[in-house]
RNA sequence: GGCGAUGUAGCUCAGUUGGUUAGAGCAUGCGGCUCAUAUCCGCAGAGUCCGGGGUUCAAGUCCCUGCAUCGCUACCA
């Protein structure tokens, strides 16, 4: 396999919305980002790896007013975190990008200036269905009898007015190049996914909003009262680091865009993107590589679960190289996986601790026994005698090695090392050393076995590098490797010819490189064993809500409990609303309908009553009977699903979970509740 | 409800275009070695490849159908 010279690479990462810190998904997406980055620099080929924050938003600006800030300082803080984390994972990026950046701030200027003089953006007004009361639009199929559910008024036709990118003119143009260019986005099941959505007309893209609804964001260049919403600005940042349109980075790297994201985003990256660029007359980026979710214990993370996993803390616990040999081994690039803390351990003792060190270890120390730690001499006839040459399964290795690294299988690309690491016990084992050096006329075999032995650690040393940089490192300083200019690591061709290491060069004595975890050092207080039961006592074996994307975003994310405060009401505001004890007295699933629980409520009335409610997903009908719960007994009835609903029932919403109130003690129905 | 995905050994998962007795790691049991981080090597047990039907000389793999789980989406008073 050869490697093309002169290559450029150019990778990123999603930006990340600042809503939130940074969790298990964010660290996977920058280190698998760093991997692929780190082999692609052995490979010879001029890389420059990007990441970065994603700053504005309505969103932003309501979790900054929530917390007494101004945007910039919530934004300066949040994007600190993610700074300060890469560091710590050894992640190599070259740049870090904010989004509220002046340059990049220009950089959207410009491009969409550009697209709109090449008449790719209009200006629309489009009619829909407004209730002045809730400030939003409706569909009609929301309506109640042709009323604002919400209201009980009929809602007025009115125009809003707003730009839009005239994506859909792109359709068949990029169903065509996603054709003839099958890994434009990998691995296939994306692409697929992709093709799938575009067999629907696809629409344009509305690209503003009104000042008078946001101002957190860059304002349209060619009309004051807009600004730019997410797309424009979110995804040219992968362009704007680099210094578009004129930007000498631009010129020379732009050709080897890969883009890294989570599935939750592939529709932007997938479709947004690569009409927006079209329409620029940008050439398009080189790959879309898409990975999968972590589940967290078994679930997906979620804060009302609470396994939301912080990388910072996994890394301290068991150090940063296991977390990312346990990230890349464990995860099939694409598909889903699960982080345990069970498992995290398994493959430090077994992987780490029991192959990879102890064969290291096993090597030096004997190579110290035999030839007080200098590399012995091999002598070729007994070598060619007795097959003992390593050479052959090193190039295995190697071939599988990249074969796996250039196709993103990194959990492959391990496995290669590691079948070699087992080929090297065998050897060792069948060779039986210590046998040999009872026999002083043996001692050319003894050396001719060991110099093979340490020469395959130069291999395997070289390849870990782009997972496990930090012992990587350490494993070159013993075995009394360097490279050419300083590097730390050989490139894929430095690696490849055998017979490198010099006769004579001195090593150290061996280190333990990753001693064995006890199972149950667990220091994280987010163990995930630890809450599972909490989680199960919660939901009571429900299906757990799904999460919304915990993953890496380029931003329409809703944080889980930044509500704003509504606006102040008056105490005779309040009293309007009877807020009644209820006791729920049956309760069955509405048909066709997945939240929608029919409930028959004891208000102490003489009839009960009927209500609808939306938390099927967080109660079964059965634990429900014999509830006691607030009601707001006032309320306008309503039709849902074809069924009234009499009222409704207070629930606690965490962004994910609903949960019911309660009383310490069994009340009459009915009573008043203040 | 619509769209999509998944279901293979006790656990976590591989299984390319259908082609011998279905694989790996971990776990379990037995045996061996002592250079090594009580590590390593060998052997063994174990599977209705979710159920049912179909195509085929041949199905884990293709088609239909059912079930289960998960995701997106709609209803969320």
């Amino acid at each position: 396999m050869t490697n093309k010279a002169d290559k450029k690479s150019f990778y990123t990462t999603p930006i990340y919305y600042v809503n939130a810190k940074p969790h298990l998904g964010h660290a996977y997406t920058t280190l698998s980002v760093d991997v692929a980055a780190r082999y692609s620099r052995m490979c010879g080929n001029e890389t420059y790896f990007l990441t970065g924050t994603d700053e504005h938003g309505d969103k932003i600006v309501e979790a900054a007013e929530k917390q007494g800030k101004t945007p910039r300082e919530y934004t300066d803080e949040i994007s600190q975190l993610f700074q300060n984390l890469w560091p710590t994972l050894n992640v190599s990026n070259n740049d870090f990008i904010r989004t509220t950046n002046l340059d990049h701030i220009k950089v959207v200027e410009h491009l969409l200036t550009r697209i709109y003089d090449a008449g790719e953006i209009y200006f629309s007004e489009y009619e829909g269905i407004y209730c002045f009361g809730c400030e939003r639009f409706y569909q009609e199929r929301e309506l109640v009898d042709g009323k604002c559910p919400d209201h009980g008024t009929e809602p007025q036709k009115i125009k809003e007015a707003n730009y839009f990118f005239a994506m859909s003119k792109y359709q068949d143009w990029l169903i065509d190049h996603i054709k003839q260019n099958p890994d434009f986005i990998r691995p296939e099941r994306y692409r697929n996914e992709i093709l799938s959505f575009l067999k629907e007309p696809l629409e344009d893209l509305c690209i503003s909003r009104p000042k008078s609804r946001l101002t957190w964001g860059i304002t349209l260049p060619f009309d004051d009262n807009y600004v730019t919403y997410v797309w424009f600005d979110a995804l040219t940042n992968y362009i704007s680091a680099l210094g578009f349109p004129d930007g000498e980075k631009f010129n020379r790297l732009w050709c080897g865009a890969e883009h890294f994201v989570a599935k939750d985003i592939i529709k932007p990256h997938g479709i947004y993107w690569p009409t927006m660029l079209k329409a620029a007359g940008i050439d398009l980026y080189q790959h879309l590589n898409v990975h999968g979710f972590w589940n967290v214990g078994g679930s997906k993370m979620s804060k009302s679960i609470g396994n939301v996993t912080d990388p910072a803390e996994v890394t301290a616990v068991y150090g940063v190289d296991p977390f990312r040999y346990f990230l890349m081994r464990e995860m099939v690039f694409g598909l889903d996986a699960n982080f345990t803390e069970d498992a995290i351990v398994q493959r430090i003792n077994s992987d780490l601790a029991n192959d990879l060190g102890n064969v290291f270890s096993r090597i030096l120390a004997m190579n110290h026994r035999y030839f007080k730690g200098q590399v012995p001499a091999v002598v070729e006839t007994i070598e060619e005698q007795k097959g003992l040459s390593l050479r052959v399964a090193a190039d295995e290795a190697i071939q599988g090695f990249q074969q796996a690294m250039n196709d993103n299988a990194f959990h492959k690309g391990l496995i290669s090392i590691w079948e070699f690491i087992a080929i090297l016990n065998k050897y060792i084992d069948t060779t039986a050393p210590w046998v040999v050096a009872k026999d002083e006329a043996r001692k050319d075999e003894l050396a001719t076995i060991l110099y093979n032995l340490v020469e395959s650690l130069r291999v395997v040393s070289s390849l870990i590098y782009p997972v496990m940089p930090e012992t990587s490192v350490k494993m070159q300083q013993i075995l009394g490797m360097t490279h050419p200019h300083g590097r730390e690591y050989p490139t894929m061709n430095e690696i490849i010819p055998w017979n490198q290491i010099a006769v004579g060069t001195k090593m150290e004595k061996p280190r333990s490189l990753f001693p064995r975890v006890d199972s149950h050092k667990s220091a994280a207080p987010s163990s995930p064993a630890e809450k599972k039961d909490v989680t199960k006592a919660i939901s009571a074996s429900k299906a757990q809500h799904p999460a919304p994307s915990a993953l890496p975003s380029t931003g329409e994310k809703k944080p889980a409990n930044n509500e704003p405060l509504k606006p102040e009401i008056a105490f005779d505001d309040f009293t309007k609303i009877d807020l009644r004890v209820g006791t729920i007295l049956a309760a069955e699933k509405i048909k066709k309908s997945n939240k929608l629980l029919k409930l028959s409520v004891d208000l102490g009335e003489e009839s009960h009553r009927q209500i609808v409610a939306g938390i099927a997903k967080s109660y079964d009908s059965d634990q429900l009977i014999g509830k006691q719960v607030v009601v707001v007994a006032n309320l306008k009835p309503a039709k849902l699903m074809g069924e009234t609903s009499q009222g409704m029932i207070l629930a606690a919403n965490d962004g994910k979970e609903l949960f019911l109130s309660g009383f310490t003690a069994p009340l009459p129905a009915g009573s008043p509740v203040k």
